[in-house]
This record gives structure tokens, sequence and C-alpha cells, in this order.
RNA sequence: GGUGCUAUCGUCUAGUGGCCUAGGACAACGGCCUCUCACGCCGUAAACCCCGGUUCGAGUCCGGGUAGCACUACCA
């Protein structure tokens, strides 16, 4: 019987959504469309004191600027939030009614217990015993309702006195679980605790009821996520067993982790700031904690760029192939061509795929994006024709669409300053004369493009027996104020007669 | 501490017992191109964690060790 691929990316909205998190969604929606299968996206927001306002929109927004498309639950359109799909609600928050009856199935089976011990009461059990731990072994010496009389619960219960549900895991059994990456992992049961799976504070489950419950009730097919997670799958299975589920329970793909550049561990928010590169898809203003993080569409990354920079971290396809579309991506994809071990977050080359999908842009479309670039500098209606050509001549020289600036910004602006360095190599003692005779030849021109210059230029310099280099670099330093930039003829081009006479005779005087 | 996962150039990785004299990419370095700076192209350097075992043969299989990571909440 083969069941149709449904996966799922359920993150919580606690903040942006971690650029790990993302490549989990990529995964995922990979997985689904090779397969012709569903996508969904759940949000889960069982842990109300955790929520900060706006991730939910972040992460949808963050999912939607990459391409990754959601077939059902929430996800963004045309800037709203939406929700599509028979399974709903889409939001833990919203399901409490669905998840009462499952915690009492689970409480008329014996397959869970209520217990009374507040959090102050544990952690005094963990002060006072080493390595303590609810279960099989400790649960009898605890406030629950398998130690009280059942008049004694109801009546607390009645009375509004907090209890969680915990999940009665019975000891000494060696849990399998079939792992798509990492084949058969086993657990025994005894370092199990007894999971709360409801809390009567918030009447909201914990992540791990929640998440089976759901997954059955939105018939998942694969559940694919991070490392992070393969401790506690043996809890889930256990619980599938416990609802009767096993025949649908899900298959598990447990993805290696990405780990900070430095030294080793998971990558986190603050090895971005530390290290100077973002790790969130987007920037995000999180108004819980003030913070502002910086984000890789903020940062001029191409969506195309993260999506292959992120697929190839942790995944790699059977021949030599680094660039690939979403649509190879789909195509090649597959989850046994996945690393085990966890991948080093290596920035350097995310700058390379960036540097890669830069070229293939239009310099239409690349002048429209360095627009807000241009502003920042004072360049306020540039010439968009202007603008496009320029960025043709320089493109395949940066990373980003904002470091366009560093390479361009002496055709929106005239050098008043001249580069020390290029001066003391490039302009001698002869340049002043040089310049001034350029100037007469330049005047003189029939034609101002770049083959009539070159032509008369070049003869110029031939006859005057002068060195093409030395007048060439005098003449760069003039027009851009160090020695750098494109060819010559394609700044005089982009310049015209008039200015590049003007930036001549300019540095005539400054220099 | 306990449990689990993992282990190839600095980094991402190819490798599923002989095709491995260990391949590719990023970064580094050198050269070419050239009016400059870049880009690009060409090239150089750079790795199988250790010890045993299986086998005619091990990066590849097995065992042990070591190391790293994850988990060990009324967080996800």
């Amino acid at each position: 019987m083969e069941r149709r691929v449904r996966v799922r990316f359920a993150p919580s909205p606690t903040g942006a959504l971690h650029i790990g998190g993302v490549r989990t969604a990529l995964y995922n929606y990979l997985f689904a469309r090779q397969h012709g299968g569903d996508m969904l996206l759940r949000i889960e927001d069982t842990d109300s004191t955790r929520f900060v306002p706006g991730a939910e929109e972040y992460i949808l927004e963050a999912l939607d600027w990459l391409g990754i498309g959601i077939d059902e639950g929430l996800r963004m359109h045309n800037g709203k939030i939406e929700a599509i799909g028979e399974h709903g609600p889409y939001r833990q928050s919203e399901r409490r009614e669905i998840y009462h009856q499952y915690v009492k199935q689970l409480l008329d089976s014996g397959h869970a217990y209520i217990a009374f011990d507040t959090p102050e009461e544990l952690e005094a059990k963990r002060a006072a015993i080493s390595n303590f731990q609810y279960d099989a072994r400790t649960r009898m010496e605890m406030r629950n309702s398998l130690t009280m009389p059942a008049e004694e619960v109801q009546a607390l219960v009645e009375k509004g006195e907090k209890y969680v549900v915990r999940f009665k895991v019975e000891p000494n059994e060696n849990v399998h679980v079939h792992d798509l990456i990492r084949g058969e992992v086993v657990i025994n049961s005894n370092i199990l605790d007894d999971k709360v799976l409801y809390k009567s504070a918030d009447d909201l489950p914990t992540y791990h009821l929640a998440n089976i419950v759901d997954d059955h009730l939105m018939e998942v097919s694969h559940v694919i996520r991070g490392e992070e997670w393969l401790p506690s799958a043996p809890l889930h299975v256990l619980l599938y067993r416990a609802f009767g589920w096993q025949d649908t329970m899900p298959e598990f793909a447990h993805l290696p982790l990405l780990l900070k550049p430095d030294g080793n561990g998971k990558l986190s928010k603050r090895d971005g700031d530390r290290l100077g590169f973002p790790v969130f898809p987007l920037e995000f203003h999180n108004q819980k904690d003030g913070t502002v993080s910086s984000g890789y569409r903020e940062s001029g990354y191409l969506p195309e760029a993260v999506i292959n920079f992120l697929a190839l971290l942790g995944w790699h396809g059977t021949g030599d192939q680094e660039l690939y579309t979403m649509e190879e991506l789909i195509k090649e994809f597959s989850l046994d061509r996945v690393s085990k071990a966890g991948a080093k977050f290596d920035y350097e080359k995310g700058k390379w795929f960036n540097h890669q999908y830069l070229q293939l842009r239009s310099n239409e479309e690349l002048a429209e994006m360095f627009l807000p670039t241009l502003a920042a500098h004072g360049i306020d209606h540039p010439d968009r024709k202007m603008v496009a050509q320029v960025i043709g001549l320089t493109k395949d020289r940066v990373n980003f669409v904002p470091e366009l600036w560093e390479q361009t910004n002496f055709f929106f602006v005239a050098p008043t300053e001249y580069d020390e360095k290029s001066l003391a190599k490039r302009w001698k003692e002869d340049s002043p004369r040089h310049m001034t005779e350029l100037l007469e030849v330049l005047e003189g021109v029939p034609s101002w493009d770049a083959e009539t210059l070159d032509n008369i230029v070049m003869n110029w310099i031939a006859a005057k027996e002068y060195g093409v280099g030395i007048v060439m670099n005098a003449f760069r330093i003039c027009l851009v104020g160090a020695a750098r930039g494109p060819h010559i003829w394609a700044i005089t081009d982009v310049l015209g007669k008039e200015e590049t006479i003007k930036r001549v005779k300019d540095a005539l005087t400054r220099i």
C-alpha cells in the first residue's frame, strides 16, 4: 500500500526562522515535490510564553521569498496569511479541543497519568537526587494519579489545581526507530522519562503530544526534521503505539545539524553577530526584545543562491554538479544522499553561489535592485539605462548588489580626491603634459565611440612614442580617481565627451 | 554523568571491497590575459581520527578506543 507523500514543516513562532530551519523546510519541500506529494506548514505554538509577535508572518514570508511553496496549512499569499486544506486549524494553539480528546484517550487507556508535582518540587527533587528522572523507578514516590486515590485526584482537578499529564513509559523495552538517513536506531525505554504531554496551566499540550496527534490527523507520511529530535524519536514511536496508530506511523529522517563555521556546535544567532554574516533569511525586528537581526535578503542575497547553497549543505548529487536550479534539485534530491555528519556553515562559499547567480540576472533587473543603494548615496533619480549599462560593466566583479556601489561610484560622482597609491605608481613626471596633450586629441575626435577613440588615441601614443601604460593609467586616474575599473573606453562611453574632458581638466588642476 | 548520533583536504563533499597514484567545489597560493583593478582561464599545495580484525586486497566491512556534536525542561 503506497501512501501519498505528505510532509510538513512545523516551526515555532519564537523568533526569526533560523537558516537551519530553512534548510529543513527546503528538504521537506524537495521531497514532497519530487514525489508529487504535499508540503504542509503547521505552526507549533504550544509554548505561549515563548511566542514572539510577527514571527509567524516572518516565517511564511521567508519561505515565500525563497520559493518554498506550501500546499496545505498556512502560507503567505500576496502579502497576507492564508490557510488552506481540510486538516485545519493549522496553528496548534487553535487545536485545544482536539488535543483534549487524545489526552483523555491516553488517560483512559492507562498510557498516561495526571501529576501534581510543582516545578519547585521537581527542582528540589533534582537538586537532592543526582540524575533524577521522572520514570518507572521514581513515579511511585511522586504526587500523581498513580499514587493518590482517584477521588482526591478528581477533587484537586475540579478545584483547579495545576497539573500535567505524563506519558507512562514502560520500562526496559528496546524501542526501534527506523531512520531513512541513519538506519536502525535502538534505545532502551529505561533512559526515557515520563514526558509531560499536557499542561493544565495553559491548557495546551507539549510538542511531543501535539506533534504526534497532528501528524496522524494530517496524514503525514514522512517526518523530515533536524537531528536534535533523534533522541526523542523513540518516545514518539511509543506514542504512536499507545494511540494504536503504528500502522500509519510516518517514516523518519533526521537531518544533520548546521554547525558554526569556527570550532564546533550548532550554528546560533550569536555566531552570525560574532562572525558578521546573517543566520536568518530576512531581516527581523524582534518586538519582544527589541533586537534586530540581519537577513540574507537585505544583505543582497538572491533567493536562488540561498537555496542552492543550503541544498548542498548536507546533500550532494551523484556527480560534480554544484549549481542547481530548484527544478533540478527537485529532480535529483534524495534522502539517501543526505550526509550523516553535521555541516559547518561556510559563509565564503555562500558568497560564491551568490556571485554565480548574480551573473545570470539581467542588467535591468540588477539596476532595479541597485536603486536603494544609489539612493542611500544621494543618487535619487538616476538614468535607468545608464545604471544598467554600468552594471553590465562591473557585475562580474561583485558578489552582492550593494557592492556594485564601490565598483560604479565614479560613474555617478566625479572624483575629487585621487588614490595615493595609484598616484605613486601610475602618475609620472610627464603625466600632466601627457594629459594636456590628450585633451587636445580628445577635443578633436570626429566621433565619441570606443573604436574611434581607441584608434585615434593609440595612434597618437604610438606617434609620440609614449608608453601606452603610462598614458592610459594617468587618464584612468583622472576619470576614476584610482587605478582600477572597467576598460577605459567603456568608461568614456558612459561618461560622454564633455564629462570626460572636464574630469581630465579638473585632475590637472588638482594633482 | 547517562543515552544516542557522527568521523575523507582549512571548509562543503565524491567514494557503497580492486576503476584511489583518493575526484570536484569554496578559500589560499602561483601563472596567463591586460592600460588598471577585478572577472575569467590554467596550475600548485592540501585529507581517509587511532588501534586491531575480516579479506588475495579496506577510505569502503566488523570490533575497540578517541574526539566532536545532540539530547537529557510543565521549550520546541
